[in-house]
DNA sequence: GTCTATATTCCGATAGAC
DNA sequence: GTCTATCGGAATATAGAC
């Protein structure tokens, strides 16, 4: 696979998650790359095609992630804890969650890319879902509401923290993760 | 002051929760006000002035919500049930709340909003950690963590359902509003 | 004070050169 | 297969008519 694809591809996802889908522009994509921006409507015909291309990936990435965490055997705890590090990550980037990036524009996206990012939050949300649920089964989380709920509640607040941080430069990111699983302590 | 005035506000709160700031254009006001493009620039002559404007609305609009619940001496459940009406009537309405509206796309305003719309984080925020410290001592709240970290977790919560219920339109809002208020009873 | 005609810039996308 | 020159349209914004 080309390694201008590939560029493309990533700084494609980086100004999503940092100025917004309808922000950003094969300009600055062409700029960076030092191309003309019609060769990245080479790779990318259109940026249906871009933006669909970089949700699938980022669907990939979280399904090997799950599939790892499988074959290693990690526990309920270390599963969550290992998801909380993709936020902590974006955090210290400045970036936020593909899905914090695209859902807010979700009614100005094309069919496609609303699609997979659909088929992305349902999948997210069902994992976390079923972790919640086994994970209380087990004495290792106690929660008083049902497990989707308590998903959408946890997902959501990830989701938000990470655009938070941009408004508010000086909030405490360790405190508020710690809370989270704070929360969730038998 | 002017009714054009007043309508073209009313329709760019509209547009910004519905299509996000950098997805509507003037156009798309004077469209619906059947005038030209340029009549909407002669009240607000950029569109950084309408931004600001819509956020300085909402601000107060927020001030007086406190002011009102204050001088009716409402306690610490009504007043938080107060504040999640806005949500759930945002809900309604399939509007994201103003701040899950432009935090996303924070790097790309103008100076002048982004001051405003950080103010408006951190007035609700204080409002919100204030509101769950004088509750827990009062023991009409329970929860484990720091105020503040709570009051963004739930703040954070809020933001981001209304997100992602434009992207599943199957979140049972009153289940997810429900578990919020769960997690605080004593 | 209120709005229209018009300029300018930038966007996403196509046709075609190498 | 890879990229450049270029188009058509839409965006924000200004100058000026009424």
């Amino acid at each position: 696979m080309s390694v201008t694809r590939e560029k493309i591809l990533e700084l494609g996802e980086n100004l999503i998650r940092t100025k917004g889908y309808n922000a950003f522009s094969y300009q600055d994509i062409s700029t960076e790359l030092g191309i003309r921006n019609a060769a990245v409507h080479y790779y990318f015909p259109s940026k249906e095609n871009l933006g669909t291309s970089i949700v699938k990936t980022n669907i990939q990435r979280f399904e090997e992630m799950v599939e790892n965490m499988n074959s290693r055997k990690f526990g309920e705890w270390q599963q969550l804890e290992t998801f909380l590090k993709i936020y902590i990550k974006s955090h210290r980037e400045n970036k936020k969650c593909l899905v914090g990036a695209l859902s807010p524009d979700y009614f100005t996206l094309n069919e496609t890319t609303k699609r997979d990012l659909k088929r992305m939050v349902e999948m997210i949300l069902t994992w976390l879902t079923n972790l919640l649920d086994k994970g209380r089964s087990n004495k290792i989380f106690s929660f008083s509401n049902d497990p989707e709920s308590k998903a959408i509640i946890i997902f959501s607040s990830l989701v938000a923290s990470l655009q938070l941080s941009a408004v508010l430069d000086r909030i405490d990111y360790k405190s508020f993760y710690q809370s989270i699983l704070d929360d969730l302590k038998p």
